[in-house]
DNA sequence: CGTTTGATTGACACGAGTCAACACCAGTGG
DNA sequence: CCACTGGTGTTGACTCGTGTCAATCAAACG
């Protein structure tokens, strides 16, 4: 059904039919969060893993001057602070940005599968990776690219993994975020964001009303962005050979 | 003797003698490459995974234009390309930036980790997060901090982080890369790296010549470049303990 | 030695930030 | 039903940080 999480990680490794059933019965205390809350806060370090099923939510931290950034947005199928399990405290907070529909998972439930279940635990050091990918080409984005291309680069992005998840239909979707999100994102100041946008729309390539995304050039706004999906690992199912193949 | 990567991997959690004779053994082919080269280079997909022994070395990647990025720089106990066994191809490249001692693992000794050493295999999630990590107070200093914050940042990172390795001597470290390098590392230009590097100078923080860092304030280079070492997780032991516990 | 690569500095251009005014809603309460 | 409010989007004028171009210098190298 709704096994997001299952979905994910069986785009990289082939997983059995008891890896499943683990990942269907871990997944408990499903919780709505509404939008504009903290999942998990920086510093904390509470006893649950936490789970998007369902909405719209971003990685931030203030800096001591009060200054946000934004260092990812999470959708259905990501996991906000493996840190928690793994690592001391969160150094960072995860926030909604729309209403979510968030699981929690357990950390006996983790350390079960870590012992148990080694293809699960690939997969999640599978879609660490990913992450990391993506945060390299934000660091290339934000370090070597001007504001309307970094935006551009971003929607780009943002089209290509929701639509992974269904959430795209008729070249439009849901972006639950304002200018100054954005801003927060791509480095920029809240006015130059509008600026940005501005051009976007007037090259017919996007348009953000009402937090909502219209793409009227797809393959513009790509090429706009220079945007090679590459870095996404899209269908990276080899390595699930691999594995097998390698013993 | 010089097993880096378990004295790295055994900072994040208890590993047995097993484990430790496992990553003992699992290191072949260990050979030196010269400064300037690359040890593994995008779109590569080799059968084996790089670890670095000794030397300084960084991840890159090459726009179309020609531009170049660094995300990440590299050192002694880190590995190259744990892509290369879980994801398709890379999607960046890693070059050498002083003469290297690099050791390789095949994909078998890998696999059989993973299906055997649990303890290993979460400790490489484990660097996994750091990295991310790290990558994400690079996204942070490269949005949000001006020219000589982000240099002195980025500086205050290295001592650090060679620190643990042993690597800094008298307050001063070899770094030998160029300012081209730092710039395509800070999202700036050389020119205003040379500038920025002037500034650190006068104000008295740190000297950079002929390929070695003195510094002659770390409190003060830390103050300056709002340096908080948090998100480099060091001695975070509690990982082990909690896996043990959860139990 | 000449040659090359990297460091340094100045003059100038330009992208992005800041400040400020105003428009546009969505929600609230009278 | 309307006035009020606060958050968000929009636009212009001006400032400032950083990029670009170019000349010079220093060090490394064959």
């Amino acid at each position: 059904m709704d096994n997001v999480l299952f979905e994910k990680l069986a785009r990289f490794v082939d997983l059995s039919a008891a890896d499943k059933h683990i990942l269907d019965s871990i997944v408990e205390g499903r919780r709505i969060v509404p939008p504009g809350r903290d999942i998990i806060a920086d510093g904390d370090n509470p006893d649950r893993v936490h789970l998007i099923l369902d909405g719209f939510a971003c990685r931030y931290r203030i800096m001591p001057d009060g200054q946000r950034t934004i260092t990812a947005y999470l959708i259905p199928g990501d996991i906000c602070d493996l840190h928690v399990f793994l690592l001391n405290a969160m150094d960072h907070s995860v926030g909604t940005l729309s209403e979510c529909r968030v699981a929690e998972i357990s950390r006996a439930s983790l350390a079960h599968i870590s012992k148990n279940h080694p293809n699960v635990w690939t997969a999640l050091l599978i879609a660490s990776l990913v992450d990391q990918a993506v945060l390299r080409e934000w660091l290339t984005n934000i370090g070597r690219r001007n504001a309307a291309k970094r935006i551009a680069h971003l929607l780009s992005e943002l089209l290509v993994r929701l639509e992974v998840v269904g959430r795209v239909a008729g070249g439009a979707f849901d972006l639950p975020i304002t200018q100054s999100d954005l801003a927060d994102t791509a480095g920029l100041s809240s006015v130059h964001v509008n600026r940005s946008l501005k051009i976007l729309r007037d090259e017919g390539l996007v348009t953000l009303h009402r937090n909502r995304l219209m793409i009227h050039d797809v393959e513009g706004l790509k090429a706009f962005a220079e945007f090679d999906p590459r870095y996404l690992h899209l269908l990276e199912r080899i390595a699930g050979d691999r594995l097998r193949a390698a013993i």
